[in-house]
DNA sequence: AACACTTGACCGCTGCGCGTT
DNA sequence: CAACGCGCAGCGGTCAAGTGT
């Protein structure tokens, strides 16, 4: 403990800076900040006699110091409600390769949801002067939550939620597609004469998106089919509800317990989709084509394997990462467009 | 876009500072600064007058110039190789928990279990002069790799993977009493006589601490038992394997195509479970109770529920936000030791 | 004219030692 | 003598404008 403590404090008592390892060989700051920096205006000899002596006396880069300095900074925050969700994972994964590949240096901050963590975060990010923010904003945002990185100027997307009244750049899925999609394949492919979009937060932007869609493609089924054969919209099953297995399971047990469930159903995420699943399994329900939304790898492994509606996550981090980019005025190549959704269809709808 | 530019550059134009503000009341920047820091120092007059100002600028505070100022840094990194295993994430809620309490900011590094990333990672956050990390060791990494980190003195402690060679803290789960737990209860409640451990990376170090106590323990119950009447270890069933689902669907489908399942089996995650349950009902084959590790939320849901061990992931992030603070030379209550693993007992191993 | 290096101001903030009233 | 506030020297770098071959 006391041998700890004595070496921590050696550690922090001197730190090496560059002018140090400048007098140790008789050389300048600038020259050593050269060399550090790989700039091409230092002759090989004294390159390799800098790095020599800075290894040898245990300097380290100040990094913090040169971002002060230049005005610029490599942090490029990612900031969202929830890193455990596969689908958000993956999306980080498309961000980081982008702006990783340009030498941006990614992190996450969760803000589990919550926007006072998540302006306390955003806060932290602008103060810090990062180069760029990407963010999922809390589910209950509000574009006042947003007004402080507006004004501050550091370039910020919004992801996957859209915000009312906030004029920052937007990518997100194809909500609409996603409701289109859904509600055709449950209606042309199955035959499903009543549907419902299962689960959400009312808050959450896509379920508004998809919500219209699907409910469109519905009154077209009915109108198609002609009166009375038509599809009908199940309006109970279509309450906004916790987008969590469990509060799946619970209010598909409760709806089931008081009548049969519709004969085709589009879930706000697989997640729902297993507690609807795991549901109409127990209570030994009629048949029932269920969609999930998001295809998380786990789905194929589910019994019965899960359909699933897919928008190629990375690839949607990806054109997130090259809009920052664009944002902070840098040159992009590649689609700065969201990929398309995809269906992709298993046992649990009844395709197999 | 011409519009866009010209604010994105005007913003950028002339930055606010604490001297601007200062000047525009007449009063000097350690003022502001004191201010700033809600010191008692300065009137409550002045406080509010210069509160007003730095509004009506739009002045942003500039915590990267006070942290090169300080000397200290409130950002922690959390660097990881997966952020979306359930397991990890939970973790780092708690490690933010404590964290966040004292006022760092925790964010988080994803390092794709690659070491060339985990490497680079390490470096920046040693340059930025982070002032602590919590890492989960990529798989391959190997002492060499946290020489610089160790050298530059910046307070570290190494979570869940066990490196050898490296005398920094270390925060893991009591592997030894998972296999100990694992091993009691396949043999003592369900009676199995053929058992193994399936999956994990050869190279986790959670997986050869689990392994030692669960032969053991069936070892134990071989003697107890008496020859002949003893407990079975499946070797071919414990080679190690990638940790996910479809690896070990993949695996236990070769394996079953050759012969019957262990009886009995304590599987390295959930994840590995669930492979491992599909397999054998798309094999059709004899019972064989079902163990997984970790307890992640959709082990309940899943079909049929999975029995897990678990350890409260919260918890041990917590103790490893703990054991950071210590190791930062901070005052810190509450317990420094991991919670103890338990076992969720559910029908996929027979309970129910 | 090109090369290899140096100089000194500065980035935005803090902390210490000193005035004022 | 409190209570308030000021000036200045850094923190560890970078960069434009030199100097000397």
């Amino acid at each position: 403990m006391q041998e700890e403590r004595e070496q921590g404090d050696r550690a922090r008592a001197r730190q090496v800076r560059m002018i140090d390892v400048a007098n140790s060989l008789g050389l300048s700051r600038a020259t050593v900040s050269l060399v550090m920096r790989n700039s091409p205006l230092v002759s090989a000899a004294t390159r390799s006699a800098v790095l020599a002596e800075a290894e040898r006396l245990g300097y380290i880069y100040n990094q913090a110091a040169a971002n002060l300095r230049t005005q610029r900074n490599d942090l490029v925050g990612l900031v969202m409600p929830d890193v455990m969700n596969p689908f958000v994972g993956e999306v980080s994964l498309g961000v980081q390769e982008v702006l990783g590949e340009v030498g941006f240096f990614v992190m996450i901050a969760n803000t589990v949801d919550r926007v006072d963590l998540q302006r306390q975060i955003l806060q932290s990010l602008v103060g810090h002067r990062a180069a760029g923010v990407v963010t999922i904003p809390a589910l209950t945002a509000t574009a006042d939550d947003f007004s402080g990185i507006r004004r501050s100027g550091l370039p910020t997307v919004l992801l996957l939620r859209h915000i009312d009244g906030v004029d920052l750049p937007f990518v997100g899925t194809d909500e609409e597609a996603i409701g289109r999609l859904g509600a055709e394949h449950l209606i042309s492919v199955h035959g499903c004469r009543r549907v419902a979009y299962f689960g959400g937060d009312p808050l959450a932007s896509p379920r508004v998106g998809r919500m219209e869609t699907f409910r469109q493609a519905v009154a077209e089924a009915e109108v198609e089919a002609g009166e009375g054969a038509g599809v009908e919209w199940d309006a109970v099953w279509s309450e906004p509800l916790e987008a969590t297995a469990d509060a799946a399971y619970r209010r598909a047990s409760e709806l089931l317990a008081a009548g049969p469930p519709p004969d085709g159903v589009l879930c706000h995420s697989d997640n729902v989709a297993y507690g609807l699943v795991k549901a109409l399994r127990t209570h030994d329900a009629p048949p029932c084509a269920v969609l999930g939304i998001d295809d998380l790898h786990q789905s194929a492994m589910w019994n019965p394997p899960i359909s699933s509606i897919a928008t190629d996550p990375v690839e949607l981090g990806r054109v997130c990462g090259r809009v920052l980019l664009d944002e902070m005025g840098m040159p992009v190549k590649g689609r700065r467009t969201p990929p398309a959704p995809e269906i992709h269809a298993r046992a649990s709808c009844g395709c197999h």
